[in-house]
RNA sequence: GGGCCGAUAGUUUAGGGGUAUAGCGCCACGUUCGCAACGUGGAAGUCGAGGGUUCAAUUCCCUCUCGGUCCA
């Protein structure tokens, strides 16, 4: 079943599923367009061709259809105003990172602030009805086009009009209605400009028709009926039948206004003001007609430089126009529209980084600053930030709360980015030839350099096709996720005791056993789940190793005898894990929204983990936390537990309390229930959390952050304790620091001493050495060295057996001697633990014939070792003490002969 | 979660199984009325921690810690 398909059927019975009141009511005639035969509805009797078709496309530009010029701001007022006072309810927007759908990062569509998952399915749950809220929503798909086509956006405004055809809300004849008035009655276009498309939605398992409404080309509205499920061949009505009706509220803007392009008119005064800095001319005439090709154009080609060559060609712009008037406003377009985009973001809690969605806005950050550079325009981002945010205030005065974290959270990513440009600029200067599939993979895993950034720079000539497919493969996932199928079926949900009196010993009946797995029909075991790890206690005697849920039945997992079912067993909780897991958990909590007071607005649970004698809570954050941050962190937390506030526990709606509390809640991700269990601590910190909580913040006595590491970009991990575990770890943290203490004095004294010898053998090595030096004729032994003076012009040997001596003072004696006599060679011999080693030195001249190495090398041999070295210095040794005579007479013949 | 890189004197660093490099800084002396500059000399290192291999490890291997970085 595809579009196509049911468009098809649709059309076919346009009775059926498109005729509405207000186009008997109006007149409007159904017709197909003569180009593409597409169904359309006009009152125009001259149209013959639908929108995309039509010869009057994009006139609206430099000729607005109406007489009232609305802005941004004044548009979204109008439109507003307009549905109030049809009955609407007007909602504030909805964060831009989507907190209540796992499958989504980002909001992209009005209708997603209202489907909430229940189970495995998506429902819709409406905070009134009808509705209209002005949405922003992010979509990254086409950045490419942003600044370019005049109408692409990085994120735009969504007006949102969504009804449940009930007692209080309308369905098709009514919304159809409302659509058309809005655009004649409140924003003055004539009837006849408006013209109605015929079109199909499908999505999620349901589908039905819609109307897309265009005026000039341009399309700004369309309203989907979604109302059946099934096949097409047999489907049928919705239980919940749902209007969305979605449209673009810059595109309402830039129709009144007949601006070159929606940029214009959209952004507030920002836009003017950065023309007016790069000094162009914004009034050039040129640019109407250029947009209004670029527009028109962009249906007829899916290559983006081909619309713009074709442009370029119809207008006649010269390449001087392009290059000082085109491509500088292309370029600004681009940095307002990002910088925008990246406000609402960083605002609602979206780090740039390079994971999921956060990459987005990386990306974005990074095309910002390298237009600016391109295009030599040195912007203050700061700057642009408040103007942007003075102007958007107006629509979203919640952004204002945040002005100073989006400046800081910007101001870090661009630092990031210059230093990681000179870095790739250095790695790449480093390559010293053309680079194999193999190194681009290297290149691009370990220091982050892509081949497109290796392509500019000339590197490579081209991509080598096999890159990503070698780059997927080495990121196949390893594991699987192992799904575990338990014969559960048939068997009611588990009484969950812990939610209310919460016992510690309690009895209750087997519902089932099998292989080590006990369901019982009620417990008050805390199955693992929200980050919390399960109870342990015994069942009937039997430990307890560990719990889960499936569904909403909890099963035991146990070490021994499995009872039998239908036996009433009796059950105890551990309750010394119970209550530290406990105490963990209100902590992780505290330490949440203290981390967040210190560090900024941007800091969310990224994850959790509670055991019984250690937690962690890892959340948001750009960078790694500094002592002084932990240290804040830490006395945040532990003022929230002296003030012993009261940790309350109430049920929700799940509705009511995102109304109530706002999206805060879902730090612990997405609620699968229509109920959440709301936690709060005051109102420092509300959270819908299924875990176990202490009931005042005075019971967990204290918190002691352990560790805190940076987990991945963006995420950083606290590590802490609570309770009788902080107590302990702080006790411990005292011996610990006692002991090094105490390790650090032991070394200061080793160190004392090893300076002391070292002096030694330095004031002595002198004074021996001159002694030696002194002996004219045959053998003289002092301070247990031997020396042996051979006849003038031989070699002279000196040695030394004595373990009085270590190899600093073997090696600077021989450096001393041999400097002084270049006949001279000299043999140490030390033992050192159970080995023995040797130290060979020779003089200059000696060293030509007789080599330190050669004579340490067969030394050592006798000492059942090995060696070597140069020449004039070596060194070896070997484990047999017993053959040092051997050695040294070995040593003598070699040098004498 | 996985990969890669790094940790050497106060600092920045070279090196690599066999005496641990150099610049800056520091100290002393010389030159100078004095400073800077210059010249000469000097002090300063358990080469991140712990194991292993080896006669010998700062170097090779393993583990860990810390830091950086990249990918998912």
């Amino acid at each position: 079943m595809n579009k196509k398909e049911i468009l098809e059927k649709f059309s076919a019975d346009p009775e059926r599923y498109y005729n509405v009141n207000l186009f008997e009511d109006q007149g409007f005639e159904r017709r197909s367009c003569i180009v593409c035969s597409r169904f359309f509805w006009t009152l125009d009797s001259e149209r013959t061709k639908c929108p995309d078709h039509s010869d009057d496309t994009y006139s609206f530009i430099g000729n607005p259809p109406t007489a009232k010029r609305f802005d941004y701001t004044q548009s979204w007022k109008e439109v507003e105003s307009f549905f109030v006072k049809n009955n609407h309810t007007s909602i504030n927007r909805y964060p831009v990172v989507c907190r209540w759908r796992d499958d989504l990062y980002f909001t992209i569509a009005s209708i997603v602030d209202f489907q909430r998952v229940m189970g495995s399915k998506v429902v819709f749950e409406f905070p009134a009805n009808p509705l209209v809220v002005p949405q922003t929503c992010l979509r990254f798909k086409d950045l490419e086009n942003v600044g370019v086509t005049g109408r692409h956006f990085s994120s735009f405004c969504m007006i949102g009009q969504h009804s449940i055809p009930n007692d209080n809300g309308y369905w098709k004849d009514e919304c159809v209605n409302l659509d058309f008035n809005l655009l004649t009655e409140q924003f003055g276009i004539a009837k006849k400009e408006i013209t109605f498309v015929e079109d199909v939605w499908e999505g999620g398992g349901s589908f039905g028709s819609s109307l897309e409404y265009f005026v000039r080309g341009l399309e700004l509205g369309n309203a989907v009926f979604t109302e059946f499920q099934g096949d097409l061949s047999d489907y049928k009505t919705l239980d919940q039948r749902i209007i969305d009706m979605g449209a673009g509220l810059e595109r309402f803007a830039w129709i009144t206004m007949g601006t070159p392009t929606a940029y214009d008119c959209c952004f507030g005064p920002i836009t003017e003001k950065l023309i007016g800095q790069a000094g162009i001319d914004a009034n050039s005439s040129v640019l109407t007609p250029y947009f209004t090709e670029i527009a028109k154009n962009l249906e007829l080609y899916e290559d983006l430089t081909q619309v713009r060559k074709n442009a370029i060609k119809t207008t006649g712009l010269t390449d001087e126009q392009i290059n000082r008037i085109i491509t500088p406003l292309e370029g600004i377009y681009l940095i307002i529209d990002h910088i925008r985009t990246l406000i609402f973001a960083i605002s609602d809690g979206a780090l740039p980084s390079n994971v999921g969605g956060g990459y987005n806005l990386r990306i974005m950050l990074r095309r910002i600053v390298s237009t600016m550079d391109r295009l030599k325009l040195k912007f203050d981002l700061d700057e642009i930030i408040d103007i942007q945010i003075d102007y958007l205030k107006n629509t979203y005065p919640e952004l204002e709360k945040t002005r100073n974290d989006v400046k800081e959270i910007i101001s870090i990513e661009t630092g990031r980015y210059d230093s990681s440009k000179q870095r790739m600029q250095k790695i790449v200067s480093k390559l010293n030839k053309e680079p194999k599939v193999e190194d681009l993979i290297t290149l691009y895993e370990s220091d982050g350099v892509t081949p497109e950034y290796l392509k500019e720079m000339k590197v490579i000539s081209e991509i080598p096709s096999s890159f990503y497919s070698k780059l997927s493969d080495l990121h196949q996932s390893k594991k699987q996720k192992e799904q575990v199928n338990l014969p559960l079926e048939g068997i009611p949900d588990t009484e969950l005791l812990f939610y209310n009196e919460d016992p510690r010993e309690f009895n209750a009946k087997v519902l089932k056993s099998f292989e080590n797995f006990v369901v019982l029909d009620k417990t008050a075991f805390y199955a693992r789940g929200g980050g919390q790890e399960p109870d342990h206690g015994k069942i009937s005697g039997q430990e307890i190793v560990d719990i889960t849920k499936h569904g909403n039945i909890v099963v035991h997992e146990i070490k021994g005898e499995i009872p039998k079912e239908g036996d009433v067993v009796s059950c105890v909780v551990d309750t010394k894990r119970r209550d530290g897991i406990t105490k963990n958990h209100t902590s992780t909590h505290i330490i949440n929204t203290s981390a967040r007071s210190v560090l900024g607005s941007w800091v969310w649970q990224h994850s959790a983990f509670k055991e019984e004698d250690h937690a962690r809570l890892d959340i948001t954050h750009h960078s790694a936390l500094t002592d002084e941050d932990v240290t804040k962190i830490e006395d945040a937390a532990n003022s929230i537990i002296e003030k012993a506030i009261p940790v309350k526990i109430e049920n929700f709606d799940r509705g009511t309390a995102e109304q109530k509390y706002g999206f805060r809640i879902y730090q612990g991700g997405v609620v699968p229930v229509k109920s959440v269990r709301i936690v709060s601590i005051g109102d420092l910190d509300i959270e819908a959390c299924g875990g176990t909580h202490v009931a005042n913040t005075s019971d967990v006595e204290q918190i002691k952050i352990t560790r805190t590491k940076r987990i991945q970009d963006g995420v950083v991990r606290i590590e802490f304790v609570s309770g009788d575990g902080a107590k302990e770890f702080v006790k411990k943290k005292q011996q610990d620091s006692e002991n090094k203490e105490k390790e650090e004095k032991l070394r200061e004294q080793e160190k004392e001493k090893r300076l002391e010898q070292r002096q030694i053998v330095k004031e002595r090595i002198p004074v021996i050495a001159k002694s030696l030096l002194e002996c004219k004729q045959g053998r003289t032994t002092i301070d247990e060295i031997t020396v042996e003076v051979i006849e003038s012009g031989k070699a002279n040997f000196c040695y030394s057996d004595s373990n009085n001596y270590d190899d600093v003072f073997h090696i600077g004696l021989g450096e001393v001697l041999c400097k002084s006599d270049p006949n001279m060679i000299y043999c140490g011999l030390f033992e050192q633990g159970e080995k023995i080693r040797v130290i060979v030195y020779a003089g200059d001249d000696i060293s030509k014939e007789k080599s330190a190495g050669d004579i340490v090398k067969s030394i050592s041999q006798i000492l059942g070792g090995a060696g070597g070295g140069s020449p004039k210095f070596a060194q070896g040794g070997g484990t047999d003490k017993s053959k040092k005579e051997d050695a040294i007479k070995n040593a003598k013949s070699m040098i004498i002969e």
